[in-house]
DNA sequence: AACAGTCAAGAACGATCGTTCCTGAATCGC
DNA sequence: GCGATTCAGGAACGATCGTTCTTGACTGTT
């Protein structure tokens, strides 16, 4: 019943998790999704309520098409290391380094679909074989990535999950207004 | 003559950069700094001309302040995995990587900022000695968190530095409008 | 003491933000 | 065909954004 939508919702989520991807969630306007997506202000609001549930999906669309992926050929590869440095290059890990650095910070839903997604490559990677001497065959010479790394995760550490009282510290991760 | 400034410049440096680190730059609003930093409005703009002449000032501070001196502290460490293990508990880096992931990509300085410091981590670095496999001794049994480092890097590479034309492609890096 | 110059305080600006509303046109079930 | 429903198109909303302006208080120099 009704005239049938002229847009597919599932192209529509994947091409506005590029558009966040390349310009993070407060980069992109509603005006640039409307015109980057060609669906109309109003079907947008119906289909997701908000900017939000817009992103939302399109980081939900990202996790499962294109950060588990990686997971997955990470935890078949014959070469694990090999399989690492290849998804460095990978563009779709970038939506979830966004949300890990921009939007998790001030988003309890969004940090919780990060923190699961991290959790699904601890997983994948659970297999890589460590040298005898205790440090893994990881996947590329570069200290300064994996310092950057380490300090992402950080804000994801155990010591910071569920803080029962939070000032101002940078840890904080208030609940969207 | 006149009137003496009632604000210490390189406090409000400081803490500028404390806010933009936790809440990003499009996060940190005028208001925000004008009621963080206890400095007025009028004053703001007469000495850093622009948000993002603050921006520029506290991200600045940060790499020269925060960053170069772990890279100091890992280039001299007896033990620089251990250095850089400890490094990424430092919430000095945490400016450099929002300027990377968030900042950069539609700010040429900036852009330029992000890459001379990466350059100087890797400096520090450069001393850190490589097994006899190749494999160096990295900082933590993290593959994750060197992955995600790799692809924030990944936007500096040298396939992708001076793009002589650039369309809609994830790795432009338009100049500030 | 008088002037000059900077500062503080806050109102006000145009632009843009995310969101809603209104108006037709199109397509379904009947 | 007819009514019901959902779509597209675009104007319009209040709120907030970064920035500027106006006013008056304060201080260093002459």
């Amino acid at each position: 019943m009704g005239r049938p939508r002229g847009f597919d919702e599932a192209e529509v989520i994947r091409s506005a998790a590029g558009l966040f991807a390349m310009r993070s969630f407060d980069g992109t306007s509603v005006d640039d999704l409307v015109a980057g997506l060609s669906v109309h202000r109003n079907s947008l609001y119906k289909t997701f309520g908000s900017k939000r549930g817009l992103y939302l999906a399109a980081l939900r669309w990202s996790l499962e098409h294109q950060v588990a992926p990686i997971a997955e050929r990470v935890a078949v590869a014959a070469d694990p290391a090999a399989a690492l440095r290849e998804a460095s290059d990978d563009p779709g890990l970038d939506l979830l380094i966004l949300a890990a650095v921009e939007t998790a910070p001030t988003d309890a839903e969004v940090a919780d679909l990060v923190a699961g997604a991290l959790a699904g490559l601890d997983r994948a990677c659970a297999g890589i074989d460590v040298g005898a001497d205790g440090v893994p065959r990881v996947p590329a010479p570069d200290p300064v990535a994996t310092l950057l790394g380490l300090r992402i995760r950080a804000r994801y550490s155990p010591a910071d999950r569920e803080p029962a009282e939070v000032g101002a510290t940078a840890g904080g991760r208030p609940t969207p207004s």
